[in-house]
DNA sequence: TTGAAAGCGCTAACAA
DNA sequence: TTGTTAGCGCTTTCAA
């Protein structure tokens, strides 16, 4: 406000100007700013070392990322960032990607596939050294990155994918581990709270509920399929609770749906785990925070980033794509029965 | 798993080729590409779309950011994109940012300066177009910014910045009808749970709560300082709940710390709202589903988000910094006494 | 140990 | 309406 005129926008400085202050030539001060691939002097070093400092010399990305064909970016699609399960692996993803120098570049694809199609085509543009995609299909089309020879990695995938890396967590084995405990609870009449995907394909945690029931001899509790949200949560407990022969026990397919249950139930009247048992899956922080705290399939979210980024830049890079499946572990909390 | 070889990565396919296999000069290309400068007869365009298809050319981002020296990108900094409110706050911002053809870089600080200035220095080198800090200091150190000549916007400031646009909202204001609200209950000993700063700095929610409390002729319920966090809550809940002479209502300085408040609360089986009533902050979506649900200030995010994106990059850019003040919402559930 | 120079893919001024 | 070409800032080969 006190200064009237806009600066003159001062051209940047470049390598150029750095190697003329310094007395010597661009390549100099190339070889000094990547160490390597030659040696310098001490002393020229120095003097270089100096000539940046004082002249606030700051590399182009742009300019190195055309000349080396590679940006140091990697880009994450998830559909909804703001979902805590997504946000967490956002982080989890960009802290391995900074350990290796990478930066991220973060989309939403709002849970469509135009969307989703959408940023990846912008990405293969912007020549992003890889793509981390918690696709909202399970067979998402990777033709705009293979055509830019970029690598990509599916999120939250449960089985291997033809010629493509995954990382996810045995799902089945996962809602099979949730609703054992809820067996051994004591609970005969185990509902299912599922969400629903675009592709309307099978959810393996429906399998694992399923092998649960079966091992125990039990009957098929009530099945609802609603979106992985908290309205849609809220939506399915309000029904469970209008329900004719209501559950005594709910395996909820994400925290975030659990917690829109929750709310009906407070809303009804419906005590948990008293009235009625809960179990989810994510393990996310939010599950120790509800009334009663959840117990939870908790996935181990920073090892799978950390995974998911070694398969597209690090020491992995060059294997051939493989599914990395994590182990899950049941977090008990008190909306199971168990605890104080 | 079936081929053996890795196939040959295959150059790029360029603007030459497509030119070349039209048989027009590259101009020409750019030209139907970027839609000008220069008009194309309409049977060359047709041609040069057909082998761009053909071809499947896709304009490298890198060397278009080196010869116009902007990167299409910008770059978000939070503290921490996990916590609720920064991931919406991330979202609407990415949301902004695409709607102008602007890709996001999201970068964590976790709370520490550190991170904060070397993220910073690295949206510098990348030539991002422009960056959205959520600062954890009231006064960042922008200079790296300054000398790339990149123009930044301060999130979460609820007062002008020097030489900087600043978006956010009346802290005090918000704080005051929290607490005005909270008296209009009744309520004669009202206390504040505080978030802390890096930098130990005032937050003008505290004045607001002052505010309400002196223009009632209340004196000060008891003010406890805790982390932005649940965990922080939850300490504050616990100590207010074994203090001496607890208050019957409470304001809180953000969502998150309210749920940690509310376990606290409820592992002590205090009511809310009828032993303890609670007001917070943020309006975030967590808020409507905790239980019981929480009366909060909401701030219209997406608005606050596309302000700063426009003061970057839209028809704003060009005018002077300025702050931008946004106005807030009581959220009224029931938490504060009122409803059902 | 240092330097000269080619060239990454693109844009746009200038020429035709 | 189209083509030629310089040059954005950088890396690195090759020569000195």
């Amino acid at each position: 406000m006190t200064q009237e005129a806009a600066q003159p926008p001062r051209p940047a400085v470049t390598r150029k100007d750095v190697a003329r202050y310094a007395g010597v030539s661009t390549a100099v001060v190339s070889y000094v700013v990547n160490a390597g691939p030659k040696r310098v002097a001490p002393a020229t070093e120095a003097r270089v070392l100096e000539a940046i400092r004082l002249l606030d010399y700051r590399p182009n990305a742009a300019a190195r990322a055309l000349k080396m064909g590679t940006s140091e970016m990697l880009g994450l699609i998830v559909p909804e960032n703001s979902n805590p399960y997504f946000a967490q692996l956002a982080h989890a993803v960009e802290e391995a990607a900074d350990r290796r120098g990478y930066v991220l570049l973060l989309a939403n694809s709002d849970g469509t596939l135009t969307k989703e199609r959408r940023h990846l085509r912008n990405l293969a543009a912007r020549r992003v050294d890889g793509v981390l995609l918690a696709s909202v299909v399970f067979d998402p089309d990777l033709s705009d990155l293979g055509s830019a020879d970029i690598p990509a990695v599916l999120l939250n995938q449960w089985r291997p994918a033809a010629g493509i890396s995954t990382v996810g967590v045995d799902l089945r084995a996962g809602g099979r581990i949730a609703v054992e405990h809820l067996v051994r609870h004591g609970h005969r009449n185990i509902g299912l709270v599922m969400g629903t995907t675009v592709a309307n394909e099978e959810d393996p945690r429906e399998k694992g509920w399923l092998d649960a029931l079966g091992a125990a001899g039990l009957q098929e509790g009530p099945l609802l399929h609603v979106p992985f949200a908290r309205e849609g949560g809220y939506a399915a407990g309000k029904r469970l609770v209008a329900g004719a022969q209501r559950p005594t026990a709910v395996f909820v397919s994400s925290d975030i749906q659990a917690v829109g249950v929750m709310r009906a139930l407070h809303e009804a009247g419906v005590r948990v785990p008293e009235d009625l048992a809960l179990v989810s899956f994510d393990g996310s922080p939010d599950a120790e925070y509800t009334w009663p705290a959840l117990t939870s399939v908790q996935l181990p979210l920073a090892a799978m980033a950390a995974a998911a980024v070694d398969a597209l830049v690090g020491a992995d890079r060059a294997q051939p794509p493989r599914h990395h499946e994590f182990p899950v572990e049941l977090i008990v909390r008190r909306s199971c029965g168990c605890g104080g």
